[in-house]
DNA sequence: TATGAAAGTTGCTCCTT
DNA sequence: AAGGAGCAACTTTCATA
């Protein structure tokens, strides 16, 4: 799908708010709402964005934070991936060209999860070699607006 | 601030569909529309989730992702999280325990835009030891929905 | 692009605890 | 007080022409 101007305009102005009315869109960058409403449609059945809500995982009791790259054997990326694919703890994952193959994001209510998330879940499956647990002291930015 | 059941089934609700209006989330969890605009607004006070939307990089031209590791020198994380903040490739950055002091997520248009972040960007930072560079391959979760 | 009906949002008051 | 329900004015949405 080939995104112009206006296209850009209206994304910019949802990552900013997304709660922003197609009318509010429509006076800010002059065309009318129907248009707002029509490229917005148009855009959501491409899969350009989706309306969401980003809940700050602290705030609901969600403390620590890791980032964990696995080194795996050859051929076990997918197996390995669909099997942490449905861990609630998990939000990320991505197989990888670089030191790591597997790189995992998640989420956990303390770090007794976190220890029992590595200990149990990931060292009871089949072809990883090595986990590298980093767990997060400090965030200083975390955006979803890309959009120039 | 605490969150009790019916704040909890707002955020299930929203997380779903971040256009989901008041008056249907109203009426699946059986309480007014007043009730439900009151909670969220709250909500949204005390920063406890935001509406967003979710950009698909891929459809914005953003091809290459990645995951770059950096080790620095004692007392160096936040000059150089400070310097990595404004530049619009960087989506987050951590500081995290492990292996790596530094993690940052970063979008680029193609991959001569991240060999230049590399050799250009963090090169000219003081304070860097070691990069370490991961690129995405394949995704295979990226999930936004962290409330039971 | 414009119109109008249907739906949603918002601020208010009132009620219950 | 605090939180939930109900009401009326206003705004937004969305199908139709």
């Amino acid at each position: 799908m080939e995104l112009d101007q206006t296209d850009f305009q209206i994304l910019s102005m949802l990552q900013d708010d997304g709660k922003c009315s197609y009318s509010k869109i429509a006076r800010n960058i002059g065309v009318s709402e129907g248009t707002v409403r029509g490229r917005i449609n148009k855009m959501l059945k491409n899969e350009v964005f989706e309306f969401i809500i980003h809940t700050n995982p602290y705030k609901i009791g969600l403390h620590v934070q890791a980032i964990i790259g696995l080194e795996t054997r050859v051929g076990y990326h997918d197996a390995i991936a669909c099997q942490l694919q449905p861990h609630r703890s998990v939000r990320f994952i991505g197989a990888f060209s670089g030191k790591h193959d597997l790189i995992i994001q998640a989420f956990f209510r303390d770090n007794e999860e976190l220890v029992s998330f590595v200990d149990q879940t990931l060292s009871g499956i089949e072809g990883i070699i090595s986990v590298d647990v980093n767990v997060e002291l400090k965030q200083y930015k975390d955006t979803f607006s890309y959009v120039d």
